[in-house]
DNA sequence: GAATAACCAACTATCTCAGTCAAGTATATA
DNA sequence: TATATACTTGACTGAGATAGTTGGTTATTC
C-alpha cells in the first residue's frame, strides 16, 4: 500500500484546479506558486493525470490545465490511483501468491483494508472538498497572498 | 502514512505466535521457516514489539517469544504502530504546518483518512484473525509442510 | 561446557520519492 | 511569420527508508 506526498500533491493540485475552474485554464506555474509544489514535479504528476483522463490541457499562451469532468464526477481515489500504481494494501496485488506461491496468513486482512481505504476515498469527490468550509478558508488565504506580492514577502518574513 | 511489508511482516509473525500459543515459547527460527521471513529481520521487528510490550521473551534453549497478553487484547493497529512510527496519513503529523507554516488545502482530508484506517485496524484483534476459517486453513498447510515426514511423529508426540 | 536462542550494533544493497535539468514540441497572439 | 508562452519528455540526482546481512554478546538449559 502506498499513500505518500505524491498522492497528496496530486489531490491538492486537482483541488486547486477545481477551486479556480472559473478562471479558465490554470497554468502549472500558478499551482506551483499557490501550493508550494515544485513545478517540474507537477509536470510529472499532470502527465499521469492527463493520461488517466482526469484533466485536459490547453497549450500556448494563456493555456494550462482544466478538469476533464465536473468536480462532482472526480473522486479522490481516482486521483491517487492515477499517480500511484494503486492503493492496494496487499503485497501480491490480490493474486494470492504472497508467500511462495501461496496465500500468506494475513492475506485477507490486507484485502479487507484495501477495500476499506478505497471505499472511503471513492466516496469523496472534488466537489465535496470544495464545499468544505475549511478548504474555502485556506483557499481564500492563498488567493489573498497571491494577489499581493509585497504582502507575501512580509508574511514570509514574519514567519522567520 | 506508511503501510508496507514491515507492518505486514509484524502482523503475520504475531499471528503465527497467536496460532501456536499452546506450544509454549516460539523461536524466531520457527517463524522464519514457516512464514518465509528473514530471521535477522524478524529480530529487528521483535525488538520493537518487545519494547512496546506486545510480546515477552524467554532466553536459552527451548526459549522464544510469546504474546504478552491474550490474543483478544492485541489489535492490529498496535502492532503496526509498534514497528512503524505511525499510521498517520498527513505529512505534518497533525501539526497543521504542512504548507509553509499553514494548513495545506487537503489537510482535513488526510486527517479523516488516518482516522478511518486507524479505526479499522483498531477493531481487529489477533483473536479475530485466528478465528477466521481462511487463516486456519493456511496455518494448517504451513504446519504440515513444516514437519518433514520423520519429524511429524515427534511433533505430534510433543503435542500430547 | 556445549548447544540453543534471544539480544545487539554496524553495515550494505536496493528502491522510491521528490526534485532538478535540459532538451524538445505545439500554439496563440502580435 | 516570428516569438513568447506553455506543455512534453527523458535522463539524472540526493535523501531516506526498507529489507536483509554479518558478526558478534549474553543468558539459559541439558
Amino acid at each position: 500500500m502506498r499513500l505518500t506526498t505524491k498522492g497528496r500533491y496530486a489531490v491538492t493540485a486537482m483541488l486547486d484546479l477545481a477551486l479556480h475552474a472559473d478562471r479558465g485554464p490554470i497554468s502549472l506555474a500558478d499551482i506551483s506558486k499557490r501550493q508550494g509544489i515544485s513545478l517540474s514535479y507537477l509536470e510529472q504528476l499532470f502527465s499521469r493525470l492527463r493520461q488517466s483522463g482526469l484533466v485536459s490541457s490547453v497549450r500556448g499562451p494563456g493555456g494550462g490545465y482544466r478538469l476533464a469532468r465536473t468536480g462532482d464526477d472526480i473522486y479522490v481515489a481516482q486521483i491517487v490511483d492515477a499517480v500511484n500504481e494503486s492503493v492496494d494494501a496487499t503485497s501480491c496485488g490480490g493474486n494470492s501468491d504472497c508467500a511462495g506461491g501461496e496465500q500468506c496468513l494475513t492475506h485477507y486482512l490486507w484485502c479487507d483494508l484495501s477495500e476499506q481505504i478505497h471505499g472511503f476515498l471513492s466516496g469523496i469527490s472534488l466537489a465535496h472538498l470544495v464545499a468544505r468550509a475549511e478548504v474555502q478558508e485556506v483557499a481564500r488565504r492563498q488567493d489573498m497572498r497571491e494577489a499581493a506580492p509585497e504582502e507575501k514577502v512580509a508574511v514570509i518574513g514574519s514567519l522567520q
